[in-house]
This record gives structure tokens, sequence and C-alpha cells, in this order.
DNA sequence: CCCGTAATGTTATGGTATAACAGATGCCGA
DNA sequence: TCGGCATCTGTTATACCATAACATTACGGG
């Protein structure tokens, strides 16, 4: 494979199949453990989300899973579903675009991760970011905040479109 | 003042006057510096938004107009009133929740600031962040990727708030 | 005064998310 | 086996968040 064990941003290209089946295995049992149900209802809305690296809408998994055949869920029943999903850790919500995708990294206990979205290819990532929580933590007690839970995401565009668009960004 | 001063969160009972004087007059200035016309509206909106140190969002500008005797606004003219008060960065969004609040810092150039939303008060304040940024920057550029923008929000308990419930928090 | 640009009005629509209650399913202990 | 409880899902309705498209008005410079 070219770069894609780096952590970061995919091939667009690379054979998404056993992204999937390792996103099924973990759920299956971060589900287990957890003492938490993977219902069909789950496993199907996991699939559509878990099905590239881009985040989705409530309302795109509702239309994927009707055109596959499936009966027209209520947006409840997605949203019933996806909760389950980011309460156990599996699935994340990207804040900034009201979306979900599918978390290909496992990190035990709280998350530290740093969410890339690119703007180009609509591709997310995590990256670690130890420090920057780190940092984030300093400045929050510095203040005497409490904190519950820290939202980093980043907007710009990932190296593969850069290299594919070179004309973009340094516009300035 | 009581220690209002300090960066973080006011007061609850804090006289909020000076704070929405001091506002609109940077407003004022932000905008002239910047060309921009700060219009009879968007003035309206701002002293909604900036009516206190909480994230409202736009349909509570709306209501909160409406019921002042305003006539009734229709959505998308809050919004452009709030576009603007955003790109003039006298008013920043809270991603989160998809609610905007007011700006009393005042940062030059690019943004720099973590946000704290307590979530029992609901304020939101912004402190520094020199350091978290740059880790981020960092870490982004070990994958490749550009940054245009990047969101540090952070939910949690106010030192204030939790000082008045010592029970909530630490339940781990 | 006229013209162009920016701001606002008007109407309509699309996208995101949850409340409330009813029915179904699965598990577990009596 | 059979309740009984907890959890999940269905159904219906509604609330909240945001923008498209086009008409009209206000403002400032030549």
């Amino acid at each position: 494979m070219p770069d894609a064990a780096r952590p970061g941003f995919p091939d667009p290209l690379h054979d998404h199949a056993p992204c999937l089946a390792d996103m099924l295995g973990r759920a299956e049992s971060t589900f287990k453990t957890k003492g938490l149900r993977l219902t069909p209802l789950r496993r199907l809305v996991l699939q559509e989300v878990a099905g590239s690296h881009t985040a989705v809408g409530a309302y795109d998994v509702l239309d994927r899973l009707a055109r596959k055949g499936e009966r027209r869920l209520a947006p409840i029943s997605v949203y019933r579903a996806l909760d389950s999903l980011v309460e156990a850790g599996i699935v994340h919500r990207l804040e900034s675009r009201n979306a979900f995708f599918a978390c290909h990294v496992s990190h035990s206990g709280d998350r530290r991760q740093i969410v890339l979205a690119c703007d180009t290819c609509a591709a997310v990532a995590e990256v670690p970011g130890e420090q920057v929580f780190v940092d984030i933590n300093t400045a929050a007690a510095a203040t005497g905040f409490h904190l519950s839970r820290a939202m980093v995401e980043v907007i710009g565009t990932c190296g593969r479109c850069r290299a594919e668009a070179p004309r973009s960004g340094v516009t300035d």
C-alpha cells in the first residue's frame, strides 16, 4: 500500500472493505464490552456511516437506506441509532457540520484526538492531539473551569487534495 | 467591580450595561475600520446577542426583538445581520450549539481563543489559547493538512457554578 | 440627480432534531 | 412457562436551524 498506513487521510482509491469490516468488528466487541446491544438497525446505520471516510448527515443515512430497499425509516429512528453509536464511541459527531463520521482509531477512555475535515474531498480524519488537550486543560483550569468535553475541529485541505490542486490555498 | 476584570466568566450579578456599551463602541469602530456599515438592524441584533454572556439562537433574537415591539423580522434578516457581525468578528458562532455569542475580548487578526461554555449557567467565555493553536498547527502539519480554520470548544462547568453546586462533577 | 452597490423585505423551502406515546422484543428470575 | 421489566423501535407530530430567489429600498459617489 502507498502511505495509507500513516495516520490521517487514506488514499481515496483505497480498498474500503477492510476498513468497514474492521469497523463492524470493533463495534461488535465495543458494544459487548459495554453491555450495549448492536441491533440490526444500528448495524445498518453504522454501515452507512462507515461506508466512507467522510461525515454524513442523519438524513443522508436515511436516504441511502431507503434507496437500498430498506423501508423508509423515520428520522428519529436514525437519530436514535446514531446516538447509541456515538455513545459507544464508534461514531463521532462533527459539530461544525451537524454530521457524523465513523471512528477508525480506537481511543480507550476519553477522546484526545483532533478532528481534521478536508473541505475539498470531504474526508475526515482523527489525529493524536495529546498536547493540545493538555494545553486546553491548563487554559480551562486557569479560569476555574471544570471540563467535561473538549472539541477540536479543524477545517482545511488535506495533503492529497492540496497536492492535486496546488493552485488553491495561497491566494493571499 | 468584583473580579470581572479577570479573563473568563463574569459575576452573573455584574452590571452588564458597561459590557454592552463597550461592545457597541467596539462594533462601531470595527465596522468603520473594515469599511462595513453597522446599520440599525445590525445594531439591534447585536444588542440582543450582546445582552448577556450566553450564546443565543437566531430565533431567540427574532423572538426577543418581536417582543420588544419591533416588527417581526424574517429569519433570514436576522441571519444576514448575524453574518455581518460574525464577519466583523464582533460576534462568534458556538458551533456545538448552533448559537451565537458576543465577543468581549478584542482579538486583532486571527482568533486564537478557546471557547468555554458552561452548561449550568449557559455563559460563554473566551480565554487565550496561543499554545493550543500552535499545537494544532503542528499536529495538522504533521499529516500535511493545510489549516484554514480551527475550532476549539469546551463544555463543562464554570468556577462559579461549581462553587455553588459542589455536589456535581467528581462523580467518577 | 443618477447610477451602482449594498442592505433589507418577501415568500417559500430545505435541512436538522426531538417530544410523546404506543407497540414490540429480549432477557431474566419466579 | 410465564410474567415483568428494560430496552428498542414504530408512529405521528412538531420544533428548531438555515438559506434560495427575487423584489424593493437606502446610501454614497460621480
